[in-house]
DNA sequence: TTAATGATCTACT
DNA sequence: GTAGATCATTAAG
């Protein structure tokens, strides 16, 4: 039985709705995200700012099945798979406004058995890179869509790890790797 | 982007 | 010369 907080729910959705993204993706770092038990406290994040980006699935409003989670509403989980990849995006802004912040990397609260057997790594190769973090909690599409805080995957509002060094880079760069 | 493989470099017995 | 480290290449869905 897992108990969802609804101020915890309403807290996230603050954050989401009511920010640009890319302040979005700086007020989530330190926050701890839950994945099937596993957790661990975000450290590296990515604006995607939706039509104008190049790099964002949807550059010049592109819109296919793939990415429709991008056109939902803020909160939305948008995974895709990419480089035998999966990566993970949380959607920040109101529907049909297709932008999102992508999780870069986490520090995960302990290194378990199971995180072990997600990845064949160890130390902060566990979860460092946005392929890296959805292995080791063991994200993969099937919750792409989904809303967060309702599901499987939670982002907790509260219980937050203030990062030492926030840097901020251009798409490429150097990497806080936390720890 | 990740991770494995192969190539090149470096410091030693 | 060889182990170990570092750099380059490549395949994966």
């Amino acid at each position: 039985m897992i108990y969802i907080n609804d101020n915890i729910k309403n807290n996230i959705k603050n954050i989401l709705s009511m920010n640009s993204t890319t302040s979005i993706a700086k007020k989530l770092l330190g926050h701890l995200i839950t994945f099937n038990g596993l957790s661990g406290y975000i450290v590296e994040t990515e604006a995607y700012l939706g039509v104008e980006d190049e790099a964002c699935h949807s550059y010049k409003g592109h819109h296919s099945d793939k990415n429709n989670s991008m056109y939902l509403s803020a909160g939305t989980i948008y995974v895709y798979s990419i480089f035998g990849q999966n990566l993970l995006n949380i959607i920040t802004q109101d529907p049909n406004v297709p932008q999102g912040v992508l999780i870069r990397a986490i520090q995960p609260i302990e290194i378990n058995q199971s995180m072990l057997e997600n990845r064949n790594q160890h130390g902060y190769n566990i979860s460092n890179g946005p392929g890296k973090l959805t292995q080791a909690l063991g994200i993969d599409k099937t919750i792409n869509g989904t809303m967060i805080n309702c599901n499987h995957l939670y982002l907790d509002s509260y219980e937050f790890n203030i990062p030492n060094n926030i840097i901020s880079t251009n798409r490429i760069g150097i990497k806080n790797k936390g720890i």
